[in-house]
DNA sequence: CTGTTAGCGCGTTCAC
DNA sequence: GTGAACGCGCTAACAG
């Protein structure tokens, strides 16, 4: 089979203590001792076996990460935030994918578990969490993404969905709108709900109207079919901007807007994405959008996993929620610094 | 710490052997001790250790995958094929980043190597292959994916993008165009390159012009500022179809043309990308594309993954070449039957 | 059918 | 600064 420590050490005229030693502990070892093992590691081509390493270890140097689908950016980014900071302390981030299927994500979280990865960051699908309870329980560090835990018995590490409605809908108030509109669902995600619910602080007293439409979900042929029937209303029942819950919706209703010859954004309706996705900076007229800290919730997440890891008896987790940021572009405010595009791909 | 087989054992009564074989051969215990030894299982909370079990086994029950960049619709596609092959089999997909970064996708290779994954799939950057020849040398098969190894020295799995090439072009040449554009690059990308070759190979002997316009990259910014070149000729300059060499590049170009007030699309000037991410049936006006099978990719080179590990004295690795699909659209010919569109995000 | 036991490859004692 | 011996948790082989 594959090459152990005995060959190395055979092979370099040592033992094998002294073998682990100079992989692990170099200083402890004579310098002329240390070149002869590592020739040899390089002539026989040996590669530790981690197996071995943890179970001696009882820990893995790795840690887990169970998102609900790697392809939506915002998760693509948080996975890029964690890796950064794990790698700062030594660790790798294993991804995998739980596609918003329970089974396949109880399966992964037992995967992981079996590793003993050093700690779980989990986006999770359902509501009950006594399974993630429990393997809490046995001492692998959770610490849950996007979404906050109630009972304050996980970290946590989400953003202030609130906010971001609230930033979005005041933006429009502030550049002089007065009948604005909110368009997304279904309200049963509690992510878009908060949204809303900022919105409609936002508006609230200001005398600038919100109607509320809400969709069936949140893509581009959704956003397309709701501006169309917005043009197909007479022009003083249009809203003079309007809220998409997210941007893929935004960018359906821009699509249509841009080519119907009677309309322009920002003037006569202006436009506020959600997540900020790199598209949004290379759409025909730049999206204004709510831009979501993924990178530093990612990091965040690792950071407080490490931390929980150090002090277990910590009775309850740290709830961290990020504020979201209002990237203002062109789809609301046409005269601006030009900013460099994302080269993303 | 964590409870283990012999902690099992004691409550249910039994010796250490007969847990191991309740959890790995059920059929050789009698019904009763299955229970019961289950049943200490679930109370005790016991998950098996990976680490030890691997150790014993030699082997792990995942594969490794690294890609450039999991954010690519491309790759992701990939990954989930994979993903989806690997269940089959009993196997677990763990992905990681390489970022474009050769340092990154080395120590990557040895993590995974050092976990002694089962296989192990890699996109890789660098042209140099030795570090992965010494890999495979060591034991671990390896496939090569959307790449093809010149020395057949191991498995791959690639696309053809001469055929893609080709087919946009000529797609462009049966609708009756005359004055086609080839846009892309840096050529220094085979992949690229071989689709102009394709597309040159569909052009010659027509009597159909094909322009090469070589862009910087393929980002959406780099399309628009082509379209605004193409627009400020005079319009007998103008060519009557464009292929661009991936779908961001002809998002870019389709958006300054949609606004353009002198131009229609596809009668005037007819687009053709290519990859088909899940934006282009999504685009105002829905994008003709060259799909590449990347689900079938990632489970193909799955099986060329188990088939290396059965057959290990095969002296060449197998090379299979898929060949992509053209996704007539809007973008090309206006009047077809409405698809449905894609739900993603 | 069940119990006992010997390693898998490594890191870590301790003696030297 | 070095080497020999033990054990991490599990599985497979063999003995009962």
């Amino acid at each position: 089979m594959s090459v152990s420590v005995r060959d190395v050490a055979k092979k370099a005229g040592v033992s094998v203590g002294t073998v682990s030693n100079v992989i692990n502990n170099p200083d402890k070892v004579a310098q002329a001792t240390v070149l002869k093992v590592q020739a040899a590691i390089k002539g026989l081509g040996f590669i530790r076996n981690d197996a071995a390493r943890q179970l001696r270890a009882g820990k893995s140097r790795s840690i887990g990460l169970v998102v609900l689908a790697v392809q939506n950016p915002f998760f693509a980014e948080v996975a890029r935030g964690a890796e950064e900071a794990a790698t700062d302390h030594g660790l790798t981030v294993l991804f995998a994918n739980s596609d918003e299927n329970e089974d396949r994500e109880r399966h992964l979280l037992v995967l992981f578990e079996e590793q003993r990865v050093a700690g779980l960051l989990v986006s999770p699908i359902a509501s009950d969490l006594s399974e993630i309870t429990k393997i809490s329980d046995r001492g692998t560090p959770v610490v849950l993404v996007d979404r906050e835990s109630k009972d304050k018995s996980f970290s946590s590490v989400s953003v202030d969905n609130v906010a971001g409605g609230f930033m979005a809908a005041n933006h429009l108030v502030e550049i002089g709108k007065k009948k604005t509109m909110f368009a997304g669902g279904p309200m049963s995600i509690k992510q878009i709900a908060d949204r809303l619910k900022g919105a409609k602080r936002a508006t609230q007293g200001t005398g600038v109207t919100l109607e509320v439409v809400e969709t069936k979900n949140l893509t581009v042929p959704e956003g397309r079919a709701l501006a169309e029937e917005i043009l197909s209303r007479p022009k003083k029942l249009w809203p003079d901007g309007i809220f998409a819950a997210n941007d893929l919706l935004a960018f359906g209703i821009m699509q249509v807007l841009v080519v119907a010859p009677n309309v322009s954004i920002p003037e006569d309706i202006a436009l506020v994405g959600y997540d900020d996705i790199s598209y949004s900076s290379n759409a025909l007229i730049s999206l204004t959008s709510v831009r979501q800290p993924s990178l530093t919730i990612g990091a965040k997440a690792v950071e407080l996993l490490l931390r929980a890891d150090q002090n277990i008896n910590e009775p309850v987790g740290r709830q961290v929620v990020f504020q979201p940021e209002l990237v203002v572009r062109d789809s609301t405010l046409p005269k601006r610094i030009e900013l460099i595009p994302l080269d993303h791909y």
